[in-house]
DNA sequence: CATGAATGAGAGTTCATTCAT
DNA sequence: AATGAATGAACTCTCATTCAT
């Protein structure tokens, strides 16, 4: 885990540490990291932005702090969903479930994670090196591997490919949750009350995943 | 099709017009919208300043008219899918190269799509009003009612989930394409080689919705 | 010549250009390269930031172009003299008050000048590459050997040190006109009205020098 | 001797004082006055800024704090030179012997000097009175009537001015030991190996002194 | 005495937009 | 219609100095 922030922020209260974090967290997320205004953040959070950048060297700095924090509490999600029973479909749903509760719970973080796909930033995104989604893509590699061993999905599927197209569903869905643009996308194609009912999505999601993975019918 | 450029843009020549749009697309792409420059724009594009806000009345018009010309573009690509034979598995081959092909034409387009789903830009994203996720959406509505009614897919699937999941995986595609962020994440899933087999993708993907599709077999 | 401000500097009134050339001299001055402020300078100037910014990329560059300028006069003054008729101590009389009467008429450029020996700034005088030093260095070599030549001078000087002390007995002259500290220290070992009378000075240096030049009895 | 510092600086072990000034000595060199930062200085003297602003009430009083502590070296070697025997011509060739042997030893201290000479730090020299000047200037002047009423020199100078030109040109001789754009300076007029032979400047100088000093053939 | 976290005014620089020509 | 010089608010970041511990 590599850290952006200096020695100085790991010596103050955590309690302040929360709070300059979650202010920074929803000035980027409403504004973009462009748009975001680190004296804003400083001023919002109690503190001045002198203290700022005794704590993180730049905006930059600032905010790859949050993306390594949230990267922190996704792979503790990830890490419990690994270490729990069940086979290929509910460890699958426990992700799905779990993906919508750290949306729901943290959608400002999520937006973050949107925004970082931003061409303007794509040298921090580089700087990330890909660690969270090697930690994902290794998880679905393992999962998919181990049930076709055991003939429990279509073994004519490409393992990669498939493993990529569930994280991308997953992924769209807490985009859903987090972004306005998104949310009034799933709103378009699902209806307005699309994000009221939660355990509809996942039971859609699931029998759309389910059904790609077990072994079919031939077609006609 | 609200437009977002005054009616001096429209009486220049064509080719001039496009220049414009053109580097814009390209500066709004790398450095997305608050970090691109309109003076530069400007410049680049070969006309002054002046002209420039004689054409768009502000740095926001000028993005908009790039995005409701990059939805003519979907629409007409779309257009012509509607309008070719074949069932509803050849139909979202069709919108899956498709999006493969607009992706690898105009990248940075996309880029800018991308770019809007940001917070900080959600205002413009609300202008636009969901236009086009209203067309795609109705379109595999559509192919999916009547797929069902022919008895060509799983009945027991939620037709509206399942057009967005479907929506999500290409959106995705388009993004792995388009975006340094989810190429990579692309990579770290197939591998390095994962984009210059096109083909392959297609097959992949098609596989795992087709699959998601037929009525399954009872799992166990 | 290389130019340090940009095109849109050359094509404003050469009035503007002067006053905005003069405030700057003031400033920097005044205060030193690190001390001076852009800001301050444009409002004095009567012109705005955005304006400065477009006339100079940097607060370095507004420096580099006075620099350039006062080269400019220094060459021109230096051209005279090498154009004068006279023998060499005529011509180094010229010398001597050339340089008085360039301190005396802009101070406050002679004083950045020595602001620029600075070690802080030392990869600007790096940048500017010595041309002024050695357009006269070159000066008093041709004179100096000529006047060797001639059998003029003692021929046991070493041409090169004596054309190096001669310039900085000049050089000195010319900082006690213009910085306090030197002024000060001139007062200090001349007497409070040293700078009162320029033409007693004139004849203790040349004094000096004719000294220093002329074939010498053998000591004792 | 005024005193800049605070009664505590002088409590502590000369161990620690030397190093504080040391480090001070070199950041203020090579950043100027104004460039240098005290917090830098304080962290690696292995202070607290805390105890900095204990030792000296400020910026300025650390930077004066040092230039005293040169003139104290300073003023001893004078001292040994005035108590040493010698005609005046030996004297003299000991003051540039020393002034080398200083401009060596110490050259971040005599770039220290220099850049006192700016006009923003004019009231920092003002502070210190010339005392240094004054000293060296007497002790030039008692040299000089002195050799005048044995007749071991040229009547016809003027003491003083003649006194002020032999200091100028030994402290342009320092300044080309210590300060970058001096230095290269020195190399323009003698070439690129000027600073290598000490004995030949010395030689060239005194030549040069020893001619504007001793009784003169007339010219012609 | 010593510490070093905190302060905040102020620096250099950018850029969307206006408007006289 | 076209130009592009001009504007100035707003931004990120620095650093001398203070003061609670």
């Amino acid at each position: 885990m590599e850290k952006y922030h200096k020695e100085t922020f790991s010596r103050i209260p955590a309690e302040k540490q929360q709070r300059i974090l979650d202010t920074a967290v929803a000035e980027f997320a409403a504004n973009g990291f462009p748009g975001a205004n680190i004296n804003v953040i400083a001023k919002k959070a109690g503190i001045s932005i002198g203290a700022m950048y005794k704590y993180f060297g730049s905006k930059e700095d600032l905010f790859l702090t949050i993306i390594e924090r949230a990267h922190g509490l996704l792979e503790e999600a990830l890490d419990d969903i690994d270490h729990s029973p069940g086979d290929i479909f509910q460890r699958i749903e426990m992700m799905v479930r779990a993906a919508q509760r750290y949306a729901r719970a943290f959608p400002e973080l999520h937006q973050i994670y949107l925004d970082l796909t931003s061409e303007g930033l794509s040298h921090m995104s580089r700087k990330l090196s890909g660690k969270m989604e090697t930690i994902t893509a290794r998880f679905y590699e393992k999962l998919i591997d181990s049930a076709m061993a055991q003939g429990r999905i279509d073994p004519r599927l490409d393992p990669r490919v498939t493993a990529l197209c569930i994280d991308n569903l997953i992924l769209m869905l807490q985009y859903s949750y987090t972004s306005d643009y998104f949310r009034e996308r799933m709103k378009i194609f699902i209806g307005p009350d699309a994000l009221l009912d939660d355990e509809k999505i996942v039971r859609g999601m699931m029998g759309f995943i389910k059904g790609a993975l077990l072994t079919q019918k031939q077609p006609g």
